[in-house]
DNA sequence: GTCTATACACCGATAGAC
DNA sequence: GTCTATCGGTGTATAGAC
C-alpha cells in the first residue's frame, strides 16, 4: 500500500513537472527565454508561484530542463530521419537528416531560438546540457563514418595552417575519420544551422520564397563539401 | 542669434540621442534586447525615465534605432574590407570581407545577437530597417558581379525544381548575375552567418579552438561554392 | 525638455500555516 | 506540496509643474 501511494506520488510529480514544462514552453513562445517567468507559468497552471519551487529550485533550472528537452527532441528527429533511410546512398541520407532538422526547427521555432539563437544574458548552461547538445551532431558524424567505411567519402586537401587543429579535432570528435573531413563536418554543421536559423528567424523574408527546393539544393552542396559521393 | 540657439539645441539633441543609444547598447550587453529598459537607460544617464520619451516615443523605437545602427556598422565594416582589397583576386577579397564580418561580430557580440539572433518576442522590425539590413549583402553581390564581369566566375548546374525560384531571385536581387550564382550567394550568406554566430554564441566552445584558420578555410570554400575562381 | 508623482502592472524568492 | 503573505525590487507610460 505504501509502495502504491509512493508510486502515485511519483506519477503525480512527473505529471506536474511535465505540465510546468509545457506551460513554460508556451511562455517561451510569447515572451522568449530572457523573460521566462515562474510566476506566469504558475498563473497559467492555476498554482501559487511558490509551489513551483518544489519542482524547480529556480528559474534557471527550469530553463536548463527546457534546453535539454529541446536538444533531445531535435536529436531524436534527426536520428529518426537517418534510420528511416538506412539503406539509401549517403548523400540522400544526409539531405534527409538536414530536412528533418529544418522541419523540426520550423515546427519548434522558439525552442530553436532557445538552443541556437542568442544566448540568454545572465544564464550559463551547465554541463548537463552537453550530452543532449551533442546528439544531432553525432548523427552527421555517424552517417559520414558509415560512408567512409563504404568507400563513399572523397578526400580533399587542407591548408597547412589548419592541419594541427584538424588533427586535434579529429582526435577529439571522430578518430576514425580523416582530419579534413572532421573540419568540413563541423563547418557544414554550422552552415546548416545558418540556413535553418535564417529561415526560422525571418531573414529570408522576401528573399527566398520557394524554400524547400532552395534548402534541399543547399543541403546537397553541404554533403558534397564534406566529401560524400553518390 | 535665434539660428545659433536653434543650432545649439539641435546639437544638444544629437548628443543626448547618441548618449541614450550608447547607454542602451551597454544595456543590450547586460540584459539583452528582450529586456532592454528605458528606465535602466535613464538611470545610467542620471535622467528621469520620462525625459527619454522626448527622444524616443517608445522602447521599440529605441530598439529600431539600435538595429539600424548595428546593420550600418556591420555594412560599413564589410565595405571597408572590400575596398581595402580593391585590386586583389576575387577569392581573396571574398575571404577578406568574410573575415571583416567575423571580426565585427566578435567585437560586437550583442549587436550581432540583436540583428542575427533570436527575434525579440513582441517586436517586429519596421520597414526602416530594410535598407540598412541589405547593406552587407550588397557587398557580396557587388564583389561577385565584378568577378563575373572579369570572367572569374564559374558556372554550375541547378536542379530543375529550383530553376524558377532562382530566376525570380536573380530578377529581384542581381539581374546581371547568373541565376544559379544568385541562389548560391544567398545560401553562402546564410552559411557565413551560421559560422559566425556559432562562434559568437559559444557553440564552438571546446569544439573548435584555432578559430581563425578554421574560419578562413571555411570562407574560402564558401567562395568556391559561389563559383569564384582564383 | 526635464522634473516629480503617480497609476498599474510585473518579477524571484522566502517564511510559515495547513 | 500547496497555500497566503510578504520583502524588495523591476518595468511602461502618462499628467502636470516648472
Amino acid at each position: 500500500m505504501s509502495s502504491t501511494a509512493h508510486g502515485a506520488r511519483a506519477r503525480a510529480r512527473i505529471e506536474v513537472t511535465a505540465a510546468i514544462k509545457d506551460a513554460a514552453r508556451r511562455q517561451l513562445a510569447e515572451e522568449g527565454a530572457a523573460r521566462l517567468s515562474l510566476r506566469a507559468v504558475a498563473r497559467e497552471l492555476g498554482l501559487a508561484s511558490s509551489a513551483l519551487y518544489r519542482y524547480f529550485p529556480s528559474r534557471d533550472e527550469l530553463l536548463t530542463a527546457l534546453i535539454i528537452d529541446a536538444y533531445d527532441s531535435l536529436g531524436a528527429a534527426a536520428e529518426a530521419a537517418r534510420d528511416a533511410e538506412a539503406g539509401a546512398p549517403p548523400v540522400a541520407r544526409w539531405v534527409a537528416v538536414c530536412e528533418a532538422v529544418r522541419r523540426w526547427a520550423l515546427a519548434h521555432p522558439h525552442e530553436c531560438a532557445l538552443i541556437y539563437g542568442s544566448p540568454v544574458p545572465g544564464y550559463s548552461a551547465p554541463q548537463d546540457t552537453v550530452p543532449a547538445a551533442a546528439r544531432v551532431g553525432r548523427v552527421f558524424f555517424a552517417l559520414t563514418a558509415e560512408a567512409h567505411r563504404d568507400g563513399a567519402l572523397a578526400r580533399s586537401d587542407l591548408p597547412a595552417e589548419l592541419a594541427p587543429e584538424a588533427a586535434r579535432m579529429a582526435a577529439d570528435l571522430a578518430p576514425d575519420l580523416p582530419p579534413e573531413t572532421v573540419t568540413a563536418l563541423v563547418a557544414a554543421w554550422a552552415e546548416l544551422f545558418g540556413l535553418v536559423c535564417f529561415e526560422v528567424f525571418g531573414q529570408f523574408h522576401r528573399v527566398v520564397e520557394e524554400r524547400e527546393p532552395f534548402f534541399r539544393h543547399a543541403a546537397e552542396r553541404l554533403a558534397h563539401g564534406v566529401g560524400l559521393r553518390r
